[in-house]
Order: structure tokens, then sequence, then C-alpha cells
DNA sequence: CGTAAAACTCAACGCTTGTTGATATATTTC
DNA sequence: GAAATATATCAACAAGCGTTGAGTTTTACG
């Protein structure tokens, strides 16, 4: 029980922590790089041009490329809480809701959908992406009204995994009849399917 | 306009071309080794040495790991026929069929399966693959009855990367809901959404 | 100023990769 | 057996990778 030394004003001497700009700076780089390359094929070489510095610099900010991407892969607060409100309300309406807050997000900042973009992407050949995709899914997955937990898990992993081969169709493999669609186009015909796995009409 | 050369017999001496099973070996092991690890991340040592053989063997038969990766994606005549089948028929059931005929492929001979895994795996990162399997699902993309030619395009294009999203989820992210549902209760919830996108209930 | 700390660069390391040419071993025909 | 051709191995290459440690520049405090 000693006491710990007071070090009530620690001023150190010396340069501040400074502007963390060029540390966002690689951040950005490395998410575009990421969601366009996949993990393999994104370098740490290239993100470090891309951002203009050596590549040292980077793992000097994020110790390895492991950890680089884990701290690029992450679901936007507003992105999450996008998908949250879509799931709330009535039964009535739910297909087309969530159909319209996926596209919202995909069409919309890049900051929201990068993240998203590269781990999906890395999610096929990274183990990290993949445990982190699944656990957002799996996390999704909970209380469905008027199912039992087993289907209610299954039935929303199928909405899920729907919307995910929706993206791979019109962002990774660009199906042209995917891709040159537009959002309500795509809703008309996505909004009934989802309303459909997502509520059982004999529920 | 000369005559050919005749050359009717033209037995030229040394040893003959021989078993092809070596070759047979090294595409087998290369097929497994893509579907598990994605193009990047598959090396052509590890293919040798899965195979038994020098990882210049390898090259010498296939010329190069894209070309490798190239006489390895492919649809087999027995996954095409049994979609072509599915598509084929009344309207009524037609959702079920193709459900029915996807599952059965994926939990069917692996070597029906696993050019279809290297190929969506691959997709994600490397661009042979991708337009691989654009074409591929480009080519599904035909008459669908009852429905104008661009909206047709887009329905089966939405099933079928919807059919891609269960794999995704199933096969590589693995999520527990999805992986661990049986084939019939995936039908049960997939049928009526399938139905529902490839014939609109207002057409 | 001097000094200390952060921000950043440089040059190199050990390793793995796809790919290549030389070389050795089988197998077949003359 | 000799010659020719297929099959397979060996050792090495040039290039790119993630990563490291030492060194340089910039900024802030005393």
């Amino acid at each position: 029980m000693t006491k710990d030394p007071p070090a009530p004003a620690p001023k150190r001497q010396g340069r501040r922590p400074g502007s963390n700009q060029t540390r966002q700076l690689v951040l950005d780089a490395a998410r575009t790089r990421f969601a366009e390359d996949g993990y393999a094929g994104t370098t740490i070489r290239a993100i470090a041009a891309d951002a203009g510095v050596d590549s040292s610099l980077v793992m000097q900010y994020f110790g390895s490329k492991e950890d680089l991407f884990g701290a690029v892969m992450s679901i936007t607060p507003h992105a999450l809480s996008r998908f949250a409100e879509a799931f709330d309300g009535a039964e009535n309406g739910l297909g087309e809701r969530v159909a319209r807050a996926f596209l919202e997000i995909w069409e919309g900042d890049p900051a929201d959908s990068e993240p998203l973009l590269a781990m999906l992407r890395a999610a096929m050949s990274n183990e990290q992406a993949s445990v982190q995709l699944r656990d957002f899914l799996q996390a999704r997955i909970t209380g469905l009204p008027g199912h039992g937990a087993k289907e209610a898990a299954l039935r929303i992993g199928l909405a899920s995994s729907m919307l995910v081969g929706l993206t791979v169709g019109r962002r990774i493999v660009r199906v042209p009849a995917l891709a040159d669609a537009s959002a309500e186009s795509l809703i008309h015909v996505l909004a009934p399917a989802l309303q459909s796995i997502l509520v059982d009409p004999e529920g």
C-alpha cells in the first residue's frame, strides 16, 4: 500500500502528442485500400504511399498490418443506428424499412460503407475479418416477434445473408443487372422477399 | 495453294505423353486450396506440396498461377444442368425447385461445389474470378416469363445474389444460425422468398 | 538558448513469392 | 544399345513483403 508517486503536475517538456492529422490520413487510406483490394491484396507500402508518408510510420502508429486492419474494420454508429431503427416498429412494412435502410447506407457516405466493404471483402480469406463479420451478423440475430428463438435466428441470418449477397453482386462482382439498377427498383423486388423471410405469413 | 505435308504416320519416337495422373493430382490440390484460401492466399508451393511434386512441375504444366487458376475455375456440367432443370417448368413451385437444386449442389459432391467456392472466394479480390463469376450469373439471366427484359434481369440477378449471400454466410463466414441449419429448414424460409423475387404476384 | 519528446525518414533485415533454366530420370521407338 | 521425348527435380533468381532500428527533423517546454 505504498502511495503512488503524486505527480500532480506531470508537465513534461517536449513536443506535444500532436495533431493526429497524419494518423487519420493513414487510416483513411487504409480503409479505402482494404475495401478495394482486400486484406492480402493490400500492402502497407501502398497505404503509406497513398497517405504520403513512409511505411515505417504506419507500423509505428499501428504496430502491425493486422492491427491496422483491426482499427479500420468497424461499423460506424450511424450505420448501426440506421439498422436498429429499421428493425424497430410494426411487422407491417418491416421488409421495406430494412431494404431502404440498407441501400441508404450503401449509397450514402463512403465513410459508412467502406469499412463494411473492407470487412466483407477481407472476410473471404482473413480469419479476423471473418470473425468480426460473423459477430456483427450474430449480434443482429436476436428476438424477432412471433417465432421460436431458433427460427428467429435462422430468419434474420437469411435476411442478412441476402443483403450481403446483394452487396457482393452490386459492389464486388458488379453484375450489371444489379449494379445498374436504381435503389427504388431494387426495393420494389427486395422488400416483399425480405418481408416473407422476416415475417412468416403462417406465423 | 500448296498441299499440306501429308504426315500420315507422324509416329515420332520417344516417351508417350503419359498418364495425366499427376496433372490431375495437381489440379485437385489446386481446386481445394483455391476454395479454402482464396487466390492470393494460395501459393504454388503449397499446391505442389499437397500434390507431392515440385513447384516447378506445376509451372511446367500450367504456365502460371493465373493459368492454373483459370483451369480450376469451372462450373461442372452436373451443377449446370441441375440449375437449368430447376428453372424449367411451371411458375408454381419455382422458388422451391431453385432453392432445392442450389442446396443439393452445395451438400453434394465437393467436385461440384469446390470450383464454385474457389470462384466465389477469389472473386472478392481477383479480377479474373470476378469476371468469370459475373459471366456465369449473367448467363443465367435470361428470359423469365411474365416480365420485361430489364425487370427479368433484375429479378434473376437478385435471386442469384441471394443464393450467393447464403453461401457466403454458410460456407465462408460460417454464421452459426445458417451453417448449422438443416437444408429443409432453410428451404422452408428460402422458397417463398425466392418465389416472390422470381414471380411478381402482381405480374 | 538547450533539451526532451514526438513526428517522421532511411536503409536494411529476413522471408516468401512466382518463375526460370539446367539437369536428372523414365519410357518409348529405332 | 542409342536416340528422342516426356516427366520430374534442383537450385537459384529478382521482386515484393512486413518489419526493425538507427537516425533526422520538427515542435514545445523550461
